[in-house]
DNA sequence: CTTGACACTTACCTATTAGTAAGTTACTAT
DNA sequence: ATAGTAACTTACTAATAGGTAAGTGTCAAG
């Protein structure tokens, strides 16, 4: 059942936005899935493992959303809403961004999973930057700003947001949705 | 030695800046000053009475920072830069901003510290819509913006570089803090 | 000189954590 | 029928976590 191993490298991500990866337990996810804890260690011997296989699910739904992006016939203005959407909005309130979690909880990751949190931090860097890229190209953008610092303050603006929408409520993210946008639309 | 408190709990902040809550423990801290865990207890009975000593000392700077600006006879503008560079600036390249860290383990925290960082972030939410809306009122910033949603914004991501300047290294928080400063000068 | 408070230490307890070894069940290919 | 494998369970270990009780040294006030 390949299946099992998906299930748990999805509900660790669940747990990750949640409570972080120190916070979260085999118990946490064995109980969840009705199955005891050493048959998640079955499944992805040390935390280790898991954490890796986490970070690579993230590179993947990255990735897919990336391609499902590239091949849309939207406007540049599409894509970007898009992607942030797509990024932000899937989250529920007490939920945070995995990627976020996961440079929360940085200095106590293993070694390897510290390396992919940076290889998934800067595809996802890369990523925007190109629809940044391309909105200047079709001038809905400023062109005079530099892509890659409109690109890393977007992230942050939203990874944030979604920090302060856990402790000041949902309209945390919509404010700053709707001043990026001013911000961005601005000649 | 009243003294003692004040050093329990200044490192206690260092080290959820570091790690975070969950991950920071009694033995870190006792090492770390050279004395047995048991005597930090002395101190702090509980985790959690540790946990609001914190948040009670964050509430405590930020009020400071705030009588300070407040009674600086800099522009508005020099004020709000100020500010940013004080909450920012401060912290190692390891290091994020210890409401960040509360606000991602939320879900771990103790209700009563719960509460206490929601407290925290109100306080800091405030301070910077008051300083946008000076900015606003000396004709600095665009006053059709709405100061709420520019202020959240600006903390939003100024939290958020301090994320990613952990993974991505060092030059993020500098560029956000250069497109923000690009946004906000736009008319 | 003694009392009492303060700031500790020693020595413990319990719960939880990641992790392991050995056995069990069920399905599958030969 | 049997051998083997995948997906478990039971039962354990060692380390670490938060937390506590009882005792120790020091100093200052009476």
């Amino acid at each position: 059942m390949e299946n099992r191993k998906k299930q748990i490298v999805d509900l660790a991500i669940k747990l990750i936005q949640q409570k972080g990866y120190v916070a979260f337990s085999y118990d946490d996810i064995s109980k969840q899935l009705g199955v005891t804890k050493a048959s998640i260690h079955y499944h992805f011997e040390k935390k280790e493992d898991l954490g890796v296989a986490v970070t690579d699910r993230m590179l993947l739904r990255l990735q897919e959303s990336l391609m499902s992006i590239k091949n849309s016939p939207a406007s540049a203005e599409e894509k970007l809403k898009q992607f942030i959407q797509q990024q932000a909005q899937r989250f529920e309130c007490t939920e945070i961004c995995p990627i976020s979690s996961l440079q929360t909880d940085y200095e106590s990751l293993p070694s390897i999973v510290q390396e992919k949190i940076g290889e998934v931090s800067r595809l996802e860097l890369r990523v925007m930057k190109e629809l940044v890229a391309e909105a200047q190209a079709e001038n809905i953008l400023n062109s005079s700003d530099d892509a890659h610092q409109v690109a890393i303050t977007i992230l942050s603006s939203v990874k944030g947001a979604l920090l302060y929408r856990r402790v000041l409520g949902d309209d945390v993210l919509a404010d700053v949705l709707n001043q990026l946008n001013r911000f961005l639309k601005k000649p």
